[in-house]
DNA sequence: TGTTAGCACTCGTCGCCATCGAGTGCTAAC
DNA sequence: GTTAGCACTCGATGGCGACGAGTGCTAACA
């Protein structure tokens, strides 16, 4: 732990890193935040906490540039909250004006905005709904060995997908299908899915591969990986100073591309409401010099996606989590009423 | 025009210009493409192309750059085809193998492969099925005052939107009048579905806003701007040496994310089967320096959606033909099959 | 008349060096 | 324990000369 003075002058030299990405001197600390103290006391104060693995010398005559270790403490402990101002809080709110209908676009949105409020890029996932009430099966059919299985939950129809079924089944029979698996599975989770249609499946008998596609395309729907992912903002990371070496931002724009990272980085915090990952937290080498601050967005109390910004590592922390608690609640406001979908 | 030998010599500079991005000097030409003549004797002929306006001089004392024009000018009458190796065909082909359910899984697999084969960045647009034939036509509740409208057209199932429907319709309704929807414009086409439902709806008469609000469905439905577009590989683009530069990244970057510019590009060039346009030919000046091969793929015989690359104007305009060309036979194939969706 | 060898000239690139200045560590005084 | 002072380090900047790729021009040649 560090005493209130280090700490003290460990958040000025972060504050003004992240303000200016260039290595922080004692003497700028003494001037612009802490003038009570002289450089030379700051110096040696700098000296103790580059010796503690907070600070890292670029060069042995050049001012202190805070370590991966910095940040994390800075983050755990040092770190205020900050407040949107009225422009951003408008631009946030600006979302719910649009009517949107399909969930591609919102969530396109989404990005766009998260990304143009923060400046660094966004991003977001659609909704897994796993965890959600079903409301509505039903089966529609496209040609004569293939139908649309459409399912509706508490939270809109958030996907569709093909099935295979037998040849020569009726219309009716499908419509007719579709209003029993309504019947036995509404208001239940899609985890229940599998044995309910399988229960259903006992006592109808019928058609064996009809059953099993419909478990097999509801299991895959509640598999969130098969999702995709919206990135958006790229462009603002070439921005920052830490990329104008352009092999930097070409793994990095690798690395955006790569939905399987993005995802596995996203999944790896879970529920938790909020999550920073910090440099060598990454992972993946390509993003060492990155952060991901995320967090997740419900739908009927429960966690059915995830919101993230990821910018440099000395990205403005309290503003993008201000950011991000706000989207998190429009998002989940605009999702509840169940409305929207596709 | 131009007569055979500066013809010949504007070939080899730009072929050169495209393998190394560098000004040609006359003395490499006179080694590595056309030994018979000497470098005085081409530096002549490069100096009258440069007259000509066919090549630039970064400055007095350096080679050759291929100007806008030459390029033109390669494209429309010196290229020669190129055909793929094995391996691109087998990369190609590749896209085939995985069963692919969902038409948003498919698209972006046509564009990871399409920029990994080219090396370069590539857009993919969704299907367009203005002119498709339908099929048939569900409405599907979803909450007690919004439905679910699902139009099957013979290349399947392409989008499907939320419509609001009065409240206290019953199911059994829905289905009977869907069944109606489904016989009345089965074998039209999209464009003739509106005036098809008004028949219906003045023949059955009843619930005006539902019907106003099919028509509206299916109008943005044939709509392609409000289709989003894929973007693929765009981390290629840093690669090339033109984009060493911060600068023109972030520039290129930013249009790139512009989906509305993007789309305007595409649908420029109408259903032409093969299109190239080069640098100022893109319209944007974000784009100035690159140039966009696109071309469409079809459903059924009819033209429904783009495919493009998007690289530096120095790109290797033959083999981005001949992959473009593959992709739209195969994905055509694909499509053509009537059963993806989504 | 078209082609080519030769040559002077241009101009960007590269490496070298001196200068500058931000920032440090250390010492000595307060 | 703090601070003023000072020598020192080292990257950045800018000037300078050497280098070389490439040019345009001229004169000789087939």
């Amino acid at each position: 732990m560090l005493d209130d003075r280090k700490a003290r002058i460990l958040q000025a030299i972060v504050d003004d890193y992240i303000l200016t990405a260039l290595p922080v001197g004692s003497r700028t600390i003494s001037r612009k935040y802490i003038s009570e103290l002289s450089s030379a006391t700051i110096r040696n104060e700098m000296s103790d906490l580059e010796e503690l693995g907070y600070l890292d010398q670029p060069h042995s005559s050049s001012g202190r540039v805070p370590s991966y270790r910095a940040f994390r403490f800075y983050v755990d402990q040092l770190m205020r909250n900050s407040s949107l101002n009225t422009e951003e809080l408008k631009r946030i709110n600006g979302m719910f004006l649009s009517r949107i209908d399909k969930m591609e676009e919102l969530l396109d949105n989404t990005a766009s905005v998260l990304a143009d409020t923060t400046a660094y890029a966004s991003l977001v996932t659609p909704p897994v709904q796993k965890s959600l009430t079903l409301k509505r099966v039903q089966i529609v059919p496209i040609t004569s060995g293939t139908a649309l299985l459409i399912v509706v939950t508490d939270a809109g129809v958030l996907k569709d997908s093909i099935i295979r079924i037998p040849e020569g089944l009726s219309d009716d029979y499908l419509y007719m299908l579709s209003n029993m698996l309504t019947a036995s599975l509404s208001e239940h989770s899609l985890e229940q899915a599998e044995e309910l249609v399988n229960a259903l499946f006992s006592e109808m008998g019928g058609h064996r591969e009809l059953f099993a596609s419909i478990v097999k395309a509801m299991e895959q729907r509640g598999d969130a990986s098969s999702g995709h992912i919206v990135v958006g903002g790229v462009k603002h990371m070439l921005a920052h100073p830490e990329y104008s070496d352009v092999e930097r931002a070409r793994s990095l724009i690798s690395a955006l591309e790569s939905k399987d990272k993005l995802f596995t980085l996203l999944e790896r915090s879970g529920g938790v409401e909020m999550t920073i990952s910090i440099g060598p937290e990454m992972g993946s080498p390509d993003m060492k010099d990155c952060a991901l601050v995320s967090t997740t967005y419900k739908i009927g109390g429960r966690d059915v996606g995830r919101l993230g910004v990821i910018g440099p590592v000395r990205m403005n922390y309290p503003h993008v989590i201000a950011v991000l608690s706000r989207m998190r609640e429009v998002l989940s406001g605009l999702l509840d009423h169940g409305t929207d979908s596709t």
